[in-house]
This record gives C-alpha cells, structure tokens and sequence, in this order.
DNA sequence: TTTAATAGCTATAGTCGCTGTAGGTTCAAG
DNA sequence: CTTGAACCTACAGCGACTATAGCTATTAAA
C-alpha cells in the first residue's frame, strides 16, 4: 500500500490530534484499526467518518457518553430516529441553560466593572461586591458549568 | 470555647462543602487554622469572610488562579485597583466569549431538531449533519470551552 | 546504502475544580 | 457510658483531553 491512512493523515483529515484518536480507541469511541507489520495504525475510511462525526458533535458540545449513544443509533438506518432527535433536544435545553447562567454572570460583572471608579483597594467595587453577595442583583448561587 | 467554629458550622456559614474547604486549604486559597487538642480544624471569622470571597467570585466564573490574584490584591488597601478591575474585565471578555460560542451551537441545534422530519435514521437530519460539517450554517469549529 | 529526520508506539502523569469513599478518631448529647 | 454525628487523612474518580518520556518504525535525502 503506497499511501496508508495512518494516524497522523487521519489526524489531519479529521481535525482530531493524534492523541486525541488514540484516546477515543482507548475508551471505545472509535474501533481499533488493523496495524502494520511495525505495529503501527492502519485506518480505512469508515474510520475517518467515524472521527468526523465524534468531531462533529463534540464541536456542538454533546458530551462523549452522547455520541456513544449517537452513534449506535447511526448505525440503524431502519430504527425511528426519535432518540436521536431526543439527544439533540436535551443537548439544546442544555446549551440554553448555560446561555442563561452566562448571561446573569455577564450582568453582574459589568455592573461590577462600570461601578468601579478606580483608585484605592480599599475603595474598589469589584472587591467589595466579591466579599458580599447581597450587593448582587441576580441570583447566580451555584459554582458549576 | 463554647462554640468554636468547625469545619462543618464554617461549610454552613459559607456554602461551600466540607470537602472543598479542606482542598483550598491543600491548594493554598485557605489559609490552615488552629486546631483543637484532638486536631480539628477550629477557624476565626477571617476564615469565612475569605471562604465567601473565594465562592463568590467561584459563583462568578472565576478560575482559582485568578481568585488567587484577587485575594491578594485584596489585602493591599492602598495599591491600585487597576489590577482587579483588569481581572475582572478579562473574565467578563472570557464570559461574553463563551455566550457567543454557546449562541451558535444553539442556533445549530435548533436548525438540526427543527428540520428533522421524524421517521428512519436514515433520513434523520440530525444524524446527517452530524456527518457532515458543510450542512452547518455557522462556524463552530473548535471543540473545548 | 546509510543516515537522519519524522512519525509512530506505550505508559503514565497532569489539567481544573472539585466529589466521593474507606477506615479511622473525636466530640457532644442523652 | 454509650451512641451517633461530625471530624480526620489519604486516595481514587470525574470529563475530555494534553503532555511527557523513552522507545521503535518508516521515509526521504545524501
């Protein structure tokens, strides 16, 4: 074979990193490939799709153990497709949601930045608003996402 | 002491997880308290006013380094809170940056739910663009944040 | 044909900000 | 005095990679 896909030509066709592709191997996202007589991965086509739709979706923030699910359904032409649309579904209300923690987040720190007039510590509005939460207007009371 | 203030009345106080107290004191946002005779963690006021910094800003989006350079910029009184506000003027880009990202993915997904049919997975747009990045109206071509 | 550069390999640790667990000790109430 | 809650340390795990060390294989040029 004069042009093998190896996992650097893969890594470049899909936008993935090499490591990146070995990783996905490791915890079952994309099959092994046959390898060369030195041991190296030999990829078909099939695979570069494969990584291109994992890529794809990752690109749209579904979390892996989503595209696990995304891609076995992919794989039944016949099935309805209402638990792929599903996903998708809970994936936006997701996105939403963060859109929405986000947007509060932004509010208070421009309010912090505008009501800052420079000049001492001692006089500084960001800090005082961090050391007192009644100074907020929105309710942003959880840490994660 | 008739009420000395544990970990677990402090976690109370601040709501933050006893757990989490005790890994900011590991990482060195918390400074380590006195402890009793049988090696308990007793903490002053100064304790909590910190933890309420460090969750606060946490609420905020803040990474821990960046809490980091607040709380001592927040000890200096009398230097210039020019770098606070650049802090968290760099958070507020960082949030904004994270909105739009997040606004083109939704616009994404609602496209992808909204013209899906229903049916077999064979005709599913979902799946179809999630093959296929040129389907895609907008630009997302990155996978973090 | 040899050699040097490039690309590949495995295995492991680190990132961020926690959270959870196991297996023990201390404290406070009844 | 006993029970049960709260505390302790130390370590593993999450998600989704990324980076490093120390090798081996392949390929292009000399």
């Amino acid at each position: 074979m004069p042009n093998p896909l190896t996992i650097g030509r893969v890594a470049k066709a899909t936008g993935c990193k090499v490591q990146t592709i070995r990783y996905y191997e490791q915890i079952g996202m994309l099959p092994s490939p046959d390898c060369s007589a030195g041991n190296q991965r030999i990829y078909e086509p099939a695979h570069i799709d494969r990584l291109i739709f994992v890529r794809h979706a990752r690109e749209l923030g579904f979390p892996l153990n989503a595209i696990r699910d995304l891609l076995s359904l992919a794989d039944e032409l016949d099935q309805s497709c209402e638990a792929a649309d599903a996903i998708a579904r809970e994936q936006l209300v997701e996105v939403e949601r963060r859109i929405e923690r986000l947007r509060s987040l932004k509010t208070e720190l421009r309010r912090m930045i505008r009501q800052c007039k420079g000049g001492r510590i001692a006089d500084c509005y960001v800090i005082e608003v961090l050391n007192d939460h009644t100074q907020c207007v929105s309710n942003h009371r959880e840490v994660g996402a």
